[in-house]
RNA sequence: GCCCCUGUAGUUCAACGGAUAGAACACCUCCCUUCUAAGGAGGGGAUCUAAGUUCGAUUCUUAGCGGGGGCACCA
């Protein structure tokens, strides 16, 4: 609300000057010697000084007339101050914040809309697991995090669809299958040699037993497998709360010949060499990468190429993935096979995720499919709960290597933080129970400095949302949640709600305490937290 | 050897090139006859090393030392 105002302010003040809105380190003891910065600030000084060869304080005697001059900024500000080393701050005004108040009580769930992404229609794909096994505890990294970008773009006005897309062709399936087959018959009673290459998992087993009991015949074996695990991760991420628009089959690609027909383009605009019997994709000088192998078979890659082009012809101008680090080095490989096809490379994204690493019994666990080494999402959701699985991975960047260790999450998923913000939303709704019947007045009585703590957070809701859109910076709004939910603990603490005596007083305070409880409710929803009544 | 990510409190994580580096868990001291103590108040405790760029570096550059992941006619 406030920061772009400033941004366009400013620029149109200062138009040849890049400068920055910084939100100032706020102390947590003001008390004790610790200044208050401010609630905006600008590093214009800096700028202009490096520009004219000036200090920084110098700069800013010059500039800080512009504001303090300017009625709008008297409108929203009490105080703009210029302070040592060169920052201009600025300081919301409290009449400003309750006028806020009441409109953000008026735009009700729909505060934080935006139109930012009006016109831009993402194709968001993320965990895409091989059917070859269920789901696993990094699957649900990209779940939590998938689903919740997907609600920010909903929320700033992009058209979003969800995909995932099962890789239900090719040789680990064949592979799959074939395990499946022996262990059906090692149930049967026969001796089996059970490869080291083959899935080694327990749900292998379990799988043919059940086929055993519906009679699956030798040749429905693929197609059955590949049915039973996508519908097992079906049931996963629904467990999870996450609903994908579209589960994309790779065989549709093949059945449609969209496969053959960007191979033909690619040998057509001249980007394929051959050699050794296999087709390949020149990437650059030094490399290049398979598309078709010398049995005939096509490789991962030009089948990505397709479907990447088959989003583009539904009509997304964006194509945005989310992939696990390991498929780092497949970026360039497959970006490059895109713009080969005369596609702008950047209608193409991938954001990575780094590993999650899994430790349990005080030790590190490297986690593989073949070998049947993992940690079950299914397992982690019975034993930790969704809340507490997808609020662990929203608070982390994307980037952190993370370590889950089971036994902890287990032992702690009491305390996980999401319950602090789930409890500050409860303990609002037993304050409106008690309340019921009277009324919201305006926000007049609000002056107490823990009621304007809390008005500073809400108004920043819809920055934090645009700037996520952008940035894809998600653990920002697990983050603002905690923070929002502490501000309120400590103002719950501090001052009642509920005046018996002070009717006026009361109704002010509901309409803040609505105003946590809306915003509170719209980070849950965004991270697809539940909201209890009471805890 | 080359490429990507990463190194912050005892632990798990934050910090848009900005101001005195924030939380949570754990540890120590307090606070329930007033709206839910899954809460609040207070305390101790951290930027891997070395140079450099900058008015300013946890953040950028280079080198070193750790950790994770890639460098296939597998996906």
């Amino acid at each position: 609300m406030v920061k772009e105002w400033l941004r366009k302010k400013i620029s149109s003040k200062f138009p040849d000057i890049e400068f920055d809105i910084l939100t100032p380190p706020s102390f947590a003891k003001a008390s004790e010697g610790k200044p208050d910065l401010g609630d905006y600030s600008v590093n214009l000084a800096f700028i202009v000084a490096k520009r004219d060869g000036i200090s920084p304080m110098e700069a800013g005697k010059n500039l800080i007339g512009e504001f303090s001059g300017d009625k709008e900024f008297s409108k929203k500000f009490s105080k703009i101050q210029f302070v040592p080393p060169g920052f201009i701050n600025f300081y919301l005004s409290e009449e400003f914040l309750r006028l806020s108040l009441e409109t953000i009580i008026k735009e009700g769930d729909k505060f934080g809309d935006s139109e930012a992404g009006k016109g831009t229609k993402i194709n968001l794909e993320f965990v895409s697991a091989n059917p070859t096994g269920p789901l696993t505890v990094g699957n649900a990294r990209s779940a939590s995090f998938g689903d919740t970008l997907g609600n920010i773009f909903k929320k700033t006005g992009y058209e979003v669809r969800k995909e995932y897309y099962i890789n239900d062709v090719g040789n680990q399936v064949n592979k799959l299958a074939e395990s499946v087959k022996l262990r059906m018959l090692e149930l049967k009673g026969e001796k089996v040699e059970f490869g080291p290459d083959l899935y080694q998992g327990e749900y292998v087993k379990e799988i043919a037993k059940e086929f055993l009991d519906k009679v699956v015949s030798e040749k429905d074996i693929p197609g059955q497998v590949i049915k039973a695990m996508t519908d097992g991760a079906k049931s996963s991420a629904k467990k999870m709360g996450v609903e994908f628009d579209e589960w994309f089959p790779e065989s549709r690609l093949h059945e449609s010949g969209e496969v053959k027909e960007v191979l033909a383009e690619l040998e057509l605009r001249g980007f394929i060499v051959e050699e050794d019997g296999a087709k390949w994709l020149k990437i650059n000088d030094d490399q290049k990468a398979v598309l078709v192998k010398s049995d005939g078979s096509t490789t991962y890659l030009l089948n990505d190429i397709a479907y990447t082009k088959n989003k583009f012809e539904r009509g997304f101008t964006s194509a945005l993935n989310i992939w696990g680090a390991d498929h780092h080095g497949d970026i360039i490989r497959l970006k490059t096979g895109v713009a080969a096809l005369g596609y702008d490379p950047d209608r193409l994204e991938i954001l990575l995720h780094q590993f999650v690493s899994i430790k349990e019994k005080g030790e590190l666990q490297k986690m593989s499919k073949r070998a049947g080494r993992f940690v079950l999402f299914d397992e982690l959701l019975a034993e930790v709960g969704k809340d507490a699985v997808r609020f662990f991975f929203l608070t982390r960047d994307l980037n952190t290597h993370m370590e889950f260790d089971i036994d902890l999450a287990k032992k702690q998923s009491k305390e996980n933080p999401v319950f602090y913000i789930q409890y500050a939303f409860a303990r609002l709704n037993s304050v409106f129970a008690k309340a019921e019947g009277t009324r919201t007045g305006n926000a007049d009585r609000i002056k107490e400095e823990e009621e304007f703590r809390l008005l500073k957070d809400l108004i920043k809701l819809p920055e934090i949302i645009e700037d996520i859109s952008q940035n894809y910076q998600v653990h920002h709004l697990a983050r603002y949640a905690l923070n929002l939910a502490g501000d309120f603990h400590k103002f719950y603490e501090k001052h009642h709600i509920i005046q018996e005596n002070d009717t006026e007083l009361q109704s002010a305070r509901l309409l803040l305490a609505r105003g946590v409880h809306m915003v509170l409710r719209i980070c849950l929803d965004l991270m697809g937290l539940s909201a209890p009544e009471r805890m």
